[in-house]
DNA sequence: TTAGTAGGTTGGTCTAGTCCAATTCTGGCC
DNA sequence: GGCCAGAATTGGACTAGACCAACCTACTAA
């Protein structure tokens, strides 16, 4: 503790972070100082310490036990698996692809909105998109965003992420998303616009986004050929 | 607080579950008693309330705004997604289905096992089966479950599920699992297995399963050819 | 009417301390 | 040497209380 400055910032998150950095020193398995310890180290208390090591816990860098201490988990492959977009995780495994955004379009009238996997009673914008690599073809997507809660979005730039702009733009964050999985063989239509074979087996992933309170933002079809292309999936209990 | 027995065990999950059931009563986006008050009622610390509201917040009964209060959040499809094993899944979703163990064999020399999509170097049981309904073939799985963590696992029930039998027998409790997923076409050799027509388009799911400790206890492959049967995934960031 | 301010309410966060349960350590006994 | 009982240690869970920031409302002044 000493005599730090108080105005720094401690919070949970903040010590996990520190917590985290000194992991990478230690041996797999290896223990790490009690909580007690802690508490006194960065000057907290022991219940700040426990929320910090509950996120290290959570998040897989750590694993405790009771009477006997807290261990270094060996490392996973796919440590965090958090909500990302198309796009946001297309860059976070670093793969460089371009957007061609197809078409956008306000539909005034809810009637004329044609999804199939999912019904939207209220006018949205429809954009359609088709992401590529130098090479490949990565997916095709139709997305459906409510018009009320993005005013205006088809003046904007749609070739990044629509998440991001839905963040930036109009303070909407997407806390938590249904998918939902299949596959299916690419039939014509699509084919084209994705310059492969018609009959090509692919992952089919429709989408429903939500905000904090549960409004749904958006509703999201996208087809993804599978040239031994991965989805990942995290899941815990 | 009263007189109440004190052998009761109010703890937050026990609190949420009280709070949960009487969401039902009230309206979407009515506001909820304030924590406070709970504390006051439940006879416990804000704390707690608080811990039990997070709960409820994670698994979107529920949201909250600082300043303003809690609320009940509108209804979603898919509450809970937790971690299931494939036969878990099937009857959360009340399909009715038969397990057919086609083969259970112990495979004592690691180079003997031949997955492609995970390495595994110690003795480990190799678990065959299919999952049927009346009519529709479900899914061809096989597993590979580590023998340290389940010996004489080829004398068991391998018909329910297989997380139940490792959690009951042996202690051992997957925790968390990552999946990857793929499409394919469905070969000749699986598709007899399954009694579908070759080439029928089809999901691929790849799995690793962990304990709290981070040891993986098992690696499995599913094929599900997809009749518009959907995999659903609940994710949050 | 309108704009602005002050005060009270509510969730968000943290502290210091208590009690408990699981585990490990230790010392004595056979 | 081996075993067992008790002490010490460690994480798990909870309490009571404090302070803060966002929010809402009601009153005030222009």
């Amino acid at each position: 503790m000493g005599a730090l400055a108080k105005e720094e910032f401690l919070k949970p998150v903040r010590i996990s972070e520190l917590i985290r950095a000194d992991l990478s020193e230690l041996a797999i398995h290896e223990v790490i100082p009690t909580e007690r310890q802690m508490a006194e180290h960065f000057g907290v208390s022991r219940v700040t310490i426990q929320k910090a090591l509950k996120i290290l816990e959570r998040s897989g860098f750590i694993y405790r036990r009771q009477g006997s201490g807290t261990f270094v988990a060996p490392p996973r492959e796919t440590h965090n698996h958090s909500l990302r977009s198309f796009s946001e995780d297309l860059t976070l495994r670093g793969i460089e692809y371009k957007t061609t955004v197809l078409d956008v379009r306000l539909i005034e009238s809810p009637e004329m909105i044609d999804t199939t996997w999912a019904r939207i009673n209220e006018p949205s914008y429809r954009i359609e998109r088709v992401r590529t690599t130098k090479k490949v073809a990565l997916s095709w997507e139709v997305s459906y965003v409510k018009a009320r809660f993005a005013p205006g979005l088809d003046k904007k730039r749609l070739s990044g992420s629509l998440y991001k702009l839905l963040s930036d733009n109009y303070g909407q964050v997407v806390e938590s998303a249904d998918e939902e999985i299949s596959s299916l063989l690419i039939g014509d239509e699509i084919s084209t616009k994705l310059s492969v074979l018609a009959g090509t087996p692919a992952l089919e992933i429709q989408r429903r986004a939500f905000n904090k309170r549960g409004d749904c933002l958006e509703i999201a079809r996208a087809i993804r050929p599978s040239g031994r292309e991965f989805l990942k999936y995290s899941v815990r209990r």
